[in-house]
RNA sequence: GCCCAUGUGGCGGAAUUGGUAGACGCAGCAGACUCAAAAUCUGCCGUUCGCAAGGGCGUGAAGGUUCGAUUCCUUUCGUGGGCACCA
């Protein structure tokens, strides 16, 4: 009897479905654990596979907890609004919930064939209005909350309100509160609530009349099309995330995050603390106001930078500089963040005012430079180019004299950004050391009331507004500048536009629904829609609950399955998705809407499958006709990698010379035209047209048929070599390898267990198809220990050796570690190991295989299920009992135990393990080898670590 | 630029706490079975010197700590991810 495994798989799917074996309740006598998965973006693209990696790993995870006798949550859903459905349905009409819906019906077929245990019934799609409803429904709670600065938390906005009414605060008084108007009073309360809407820079295209994320905009020009993009204000809304900055730092402290995870979010946070100061500028009233967290180095400041997006420039810029000012800030503005900061080329422009150093009267030019940043701290530095090194290159490359204030830890050739020194040239600072300094200079600047000490995040309040159509519409309509809650009954839904360009300003496509957007006079909706991480950030708590139409999720239900236990999913939301979710559910916490304020216990992050390319080389010879200028493709050639790589391209004179040099040999150039150029660039080869590097020639000419005819330049024996990258999967470089394909090809329980088998599940590494049959041929040798193709069954009742339970129990023993430290991919070598074993031993025992069985059912568990009924069990394996392995059957009496002499690996010998150092000792120094590398002489020390090995030290 | 991760045979990787580097698998080579192929099985498989026995070198690079370093420390180079409107 053969594997079968496409009748096997598709029998025991089938099976499972039918018993709704994955249904989970809420209500159960077994321990509550929760598996969770990063929900993907249902894209156009399908799956591909690197997004199953961590789906295995979690089904795995979940399949062997309920193995261990827990009640497993393990489910699935979509995160189904974003950008790409609606770029698609601006280039072809398609509404985006068509599309999206198709895709993730592609998405769940290609799921479910790699028989993932999830409980469909619980499936959540963030663009479902009956989910949206509840991400609109938090908004508002969010839109109705403050933070607390007294008992840090988030209240409701009422009892802020109750409070300005009856005792006013530092800013105004009660009476005055009373007597504002509702608008006066709104602007106040914007100030405060969690959910708040402002001014805010958006990257605007003028010539697409829109709005652009950050990743269509590259070096400064719209992606599609190449046009300007410059920043622009407009109004924008925003979660108050800042407020929650301590505690976001705090929280991690609770959390089982990885140290890089959680260095990652703390450096996002940016907590840093320093001094505000305000310096005198020479010959004007404006101070410039600037944040530093070293006002040790206060002496040390030798000029100033301001943002260029600063207020204060056209105050104090002076009239010779203003147009260099002016021509320097326009050249800021079509840059984006990144790029200022990325940017090794110093540029900056001189204001011509100078600031007044407090304490010693100096002048300090005030620069601008794109270095600084807007939003971090007052938007202006104190330079000192002694201790920093951006600021010392700065001073470098515009000729400004430095001032050392810290002797001989400053060497003239860079920076010293050291807290150790002592200070000199430093006034009253001086002879202290930097650390102690740092206090003194604070307490003196706060004494002379020109600066005060100041905690200071990098963080910034997270934008939560996109001129998009497909994301949630907000629950919002704005009487003049006054945002109110809007009436309806939540859901908003989205309402059908006939376009998915932009309004006339630039705002989402909304706001060109007169009728949806005009409620009442002078009374208009919020034109935007919410962001991608709005759905994202509360869902897990969805899933507990997902059909729930009176609340986002019932307290009973969040009480019972509390915080996600394992959370897997990629680096790459480390701190996008991870802190607004964290965000979140602290907010839904303080409100008293569920009993904890951390989301997610545990957080596995898995690493990126990378596409394996394939690229040709091709030539393309260009000519020039009549003394028209415009070059016309003469002729094409594709190239052989090996040759391609040998070749000397000769020198340019011989170009016109000789096309032979140039595998244009056989090319004859017409009289009326001349060579004008010839080029070489790759071209990318679907990876399902090679082997290896080999290409497919009739496949790839059959792929793209304006190849057919050209010459391929092959290598020895008519053989055509591609060359390889190893980059991102993606569609557009046809690296994608579709799941669905590979278990067709060798089943799901080979496609899961090579998965796994890649290698750990937190690194990245790339795909390669080839070695997937090794795991195959594991699978297929496990199911000759109980079936012969001949044969037939071969599988027998004996009783099982001694021996072979040693084999069995080792087994039982590293996989259960392997497991439980998601060390999947050593598992899978353990199984290999185990079956190679039993095979040398001809163990074919039911005593055996049975318990082997269970432990491969959450890798595989079609096959394990299979041969589980085979061997006449009445139950599904998939709750059978997990084995317990039994120490005593591995306790071993001798050890081959490694020694060297001076660190180098000499011989082995074999040892007792209960003998005792002077024994070893003994026994070491009368090895013959051993006595060989002594030369005669005595040894310092023998090292004997019990159960590891022996050196020797001469 | 800043933050995080990572670098081991031809390839994916193993070595869990500083203790035998290269488990397991792919590819390759040689052989068995077969009319043949597939499948399966056996052996070899980091590099170098050597007929062999045995030795030298070897975990991106350079230093350091240690009886002992893939593992810890310092410096440095390469690659991947993130940097706030991709998700």
């Amino acid at each position: 009897m053969e594997y079968k495994f496409n009748e096997i798989e598709k029998k025991w799917q089938d099976h499972w479905k039918e018993k709704k074996v994955y249904k989970v309740s809420n209500e159960s006598d077994k321990p509550k654990y929760y598996v969770l998965d990063m929900f993907p973006y249902p894209s156009g693209a399908g799956l591909h596979v690197g997004h199953p990696l961590g789906y295995i790993a979690s089904d795995i995870y979940s399949r062997y907890k309920r193995l261990k006798g827990f009640n497993v949550l393990h489910p699935m859903g979509f995160d189904s609004f974003g950008l790409p459905a609606e770029q698609y349905a601006l280039e072809t009409g398609q509404h985006p919930a068509t599309t999206t819906e198709k895709n993730i019906a592609t998405f769940k077929a290609q799921l479910d064939k790699i028989g993932f245990c999830y409980d469909w019934d619980r499936e959540v799609r963030t663009s479902d209005p009956q989910y949206y409803k509840w991400t609109q429904w938090i908004f508002l709670q969010l839109f109705n909350s403050y933070f607390c600065n007294t008992q840090k938390k988030a209240r409701p906005i009422a009892d802020l309100i109750k409070k300005y009414e009856t005792s006013g605060s530092k800013n105004f008084t009660a009476e005055q509160w009373n007597g504002f108007s509702v608008a006066e009073k709104e602007e106040w309360l914007m100030q405060r609530r969690l959910a708040f809407s402002k001014y805010g820079e958006v990257n605007w295209c003028e010539a697409l009349g829109t709005v652009l994320a950050n990743d269509e905009v590259v070096n400064g020009v719209s992606e599609r099309g190449g046009h300007p993009v410059v920043k622009k204000k407009m109004r924008q809304w925003y979660l108050r995330i800042t407020a929650y900055a301590d505690r976001l730092l705090e929280g991690l402290e609770t959390v089982d995050f990885s140290d890089s995870m959680k260095e990652m979010q703390r450096n996002w946070i940016g907590k840093s603390e320093g001094a505000e100061i305000d310096f005198e500028v020479k010959n004007q009233k404006s101070k410039l106001k600037v944040y530093t967290t070293r006002p040790d180095t206060i002496f040390g400041v030798d000029f100033m930078v301001v943002a260029p997006e600063s207020d204060i420039i056209a105050e104090i810029a002076t009239d010779e500089q203003k147009t260099a000012v002016d021509e320097y800030i326009s050249y800021v503005k079509s840059r984006s963040d990144v790029e200022r900061q990325a940017e090794k080329k110093i540029t900056g422009c001189f204001t011509g005012a100078y600031a007044i150093n407090p304490f010693d009267g100096r002048e300090i030019p005030i620069w601008i430079s794109e270095y600084v940043l807007a939003g971090y701290g007052t938007g202006a530095i104190m330079a000192v180019p002694c201790g920093d090194e951006r600021d010392f290159k700065f001073a470098q490359h515009f000729n400004i004299p430095i001032t050392n204030i810290i002797g001989s830890h400053y060497n003239g050739e860079e920076a010293n950004p050291t807290k150790d020194a002592v200070l000199e040239n430093s006034g009253f600072l001086n002879g202290l050391v930097m650390k102690e300094a740092m206090g003194v200079a604070l307490n003196k600047i706060e004494e002379m009331g020109i600066g005060k000490r100041k905690v200071n995040y990098r963080m910034r309040d997270a934008g939560f507004s996109r001129q998009r159509y497909w994301g949630e519409p907000f629950p919002i309509v704005w009487n003049g500048e006054t945002p109110e809650v809007a009436n309806d009954a939540l859901p908003l839904e989205l309402p059908h536009v006939d376009t998915y360009g932009p309004g006339s300003e630039g705002e989402g496509p909304l706001a060109n629904i007169k009728d949806w957007v005009e409620v009442a006079p002078n009374k208009k909706r919020e034109t935007s829609t919410m962001p991608g991480y709005a759905g994202s950030s509360w869902y897990f708590l969805r899933y507990m609950d997902p059909n729930n139409n009176e609340n986002f999720c019932d307290r009973k239900a969040s009480d019972y399955w509390n915080q996600v236990d394992l959370y897997i999913g990629g680096t790459e939301h480390a701190v996008g998705h991870l802190l607004y979710s964290r965000m979140w559910t602290k907010v839904l916490f303080d409100l008293g809407l569920i009993g904890y304020d951390e989301p997610y216990k545990k957080l596995l992050n898995q690493g990126m499958i990378q596409g394996s390319s394939r690229y040709l080389i091709r030539g393309q010879l260009f000519i020039e006709r009549n003394g028209s200028t415009d070059h016309e493709n003469f002729s094409t050639v594709l190239i052989s990698n090996d040759i391609y790589r040998n070749w000397t391209p000769p020198s340019s004179d011989d170009i016109r010379v000789d096309l032979k040099n140039y595998y244009f040999d056989e090319v004859t150039i017409p009289a009326d035209a001349k060579l004008a150029q010839i080029t070489f660039n790759a071209i990318p080869a679907s990876v399902d047209l090679v082997d290896g590097y080999l290409l497919d020639i009739e496949g790839f000419k059959k792929w793209r048929p304006e190849y057919t005819d050209v010459k391929f330049i092959t290598s020895n024996g008519g053989v055509f070599f591609t060359y390889g990258e190893v980059e991102k999967m993606s569609k557009s470089k046809y690296n994608t390898v579709n799941p669905s394909d590979l278990c067709n090809q060798y089943g799901a329980d080979t496609f899961r267990m090579y998965e796994m088998f890649l290698g750990p599940v937190e690194a990245s590494k790339p795909w390669d198809t080839k070695g997937i049959e090794g795991v195959h041929r594991f699978l297929r040798k496990l199911w000759r220990l109980f079936n012969d193709d001949i044969k037939g069954k071969v599988w027998n009742e004996e009783k099982a050796t001694d021996a072979e339970l040693k084999i069995l129990h080792r087994t039982i023993k590293k996989i259960e570690e392997d497991t439980e430290r998601f060390s999947f991919n050593t598992a899978v070598s353990t199984f290999m190991i185990c079956v190679n074993e039993l095979a040398d031993a001809k163990c074919n025992k039911k005593e055996v295989l049975e318990q082997l069985l269970i432990l491969l059912t959450p890798y595989a568990p079609h096959i394990a299920e299979e041969l589980w009924s085979q061997l006449g069990n009445e139950g599904s394996i998939l709750d059978a009992t997990y084995p317990k392995y039994n120490a005593s059957l591995l306790v071993e009496s001798s050890k081959e135990y490694p020694v060297s002499v001076n660190g180098k690996l000499r011989t082995n010998i074999n040892l007792a393990l209960d003998l005792t150092q002077p024994q070893v000792e003994e026994l070491v120094l009368q090895n013959e080898i051993v006595q060989k590398w002594l030369e005669g002489k005595d040894p310092k020390k023998i090292i004997f670590v019990k159960n590891k090995m022996i050196n020797v030290v001469v």
